[in-house]
DNA sequence: ACCTGAACACCGTTCAAGT
DNA sequence: ACCTGAACACCGTTCAAGT
């Protein structure tokens, strides 16, 4: 039985889920498809490539929130970002490495940027915001995330999600009021 | 010659300069100093440990602006972390992985923190701004630097420094837009 | 106090050769 | 078309032993 491509993406983010990033190696995807890690090869370019799929895989779980003003649309998008990333262990650290190298397929700020620009903001402004929003959120669940690792291990203690959500929302609402500041007749 | 803990720090930081974080091995910093990796490891527990070090000497360099108004002050600020950053190759990722750990021991989020707390802003809020500003920053400039990387490398063609920053600062104003709604009487 | 030598258990990647 | 075997050039880390 042939591996196919998305065998190899679906095996990785097994392993990303199970045991993170660390332990996402070519050898460990080879293993568990129960094929040496040089087939790989015959799928991927190289490590980077696949990671992008997985990435991708990732992203492509946030689904957009019905049209609607452009406020809560956003918050309610942030959040399913959010949440979709931390359904994934290492998975922000994961997408911002993808997003740094431009070699993932989903343009995570295009529909951000989309509903902002219908809301009457500039093409370079709406881009601009919808890039902070992305890092912000990207930043902050990476953080969380690796703390939530250290406290499994036990190094750090006192790991809080829902302060964690909290710290989330209050950054992004203080860009909220400075688009809706922006957004003001 | 004793290598001292500094000394080590200093060559790691050197060659992060000059070939960036995947070049940045224990067997490397080892050689620049005329040692084997081994002996590093008199000094530093493990790599991370080093690497925070590093981070921490770089977070070093931003100097902190003259006591003003919370909003110059803090796009001062914020313009200074990213030309520090910038100043060294690969540095938002190396920082950012630092400050995920919670090895570093520069607070970077504090000064901004205070700023924002003596402007009159409770101190979850200015904790949670400090934290989206920063965030913002390292993100930004994370993906421009891996950008800068891949074009010199000339994978991707047409890094633009300066459509860089005023992204940043467009991003940065947003969010002070948003402080500033909040602190209006 | 500081370092070497040498090992252990890994990596990503390549590529001729097989089926 | 897809995979193996086997190698190449590396990693981080440990630790007895040396000075």
């Amino acid at each position: 039985m042939a591996v196919r491509r998305a065998d190899v993406v679906a095996a990785a983010l097994g392993i990303l889920d199970q045991f993170g990033l660390a332990d996402l190696t070519m050898r460990r995807v080879g293993s568990a498809l129960e094929v040496k890690a040089g087939a790989l090869y015959w799928h991927f370019p190289n490590k980077q490539s696949l990671l992008a799929a997985v990435a991708d895989a990732i992203l492509a779980e946030v689904v957009a929130p019905e049209p609607g003003p452009w406020r809560p649309w956003l918050a309610a998008w942030t959040d399913r970002l959010r949440t979709t990333l931390l359904r994934h262990r290492d998975a922000a650290e994961l997408v911002s490495a993808t997003l740094a190298t431009g070699l993932g397929a989903v343009d995570l700020g295009t529909p951000p940027a989309r509903v902002l620009h219908g809301a009457g903001l500039g093409e370079a402004d709406a881009r601009a915001a919808a890039r902070a929003l992305v890092h912000l959120t990207l930043g902050q669940v990476s953080e969380e995330q690796t703390r939530a690792t250290l406290s499994e291990v036990g190094v750090v203690s006192g790991h809080d999600p829902e302060a964690a959500a909290r710290d989330h929302a209050a950054g992004v609402a203080l860009l909220l009021d400075g688009l809706a500041f922006r957004l003001r007749d």
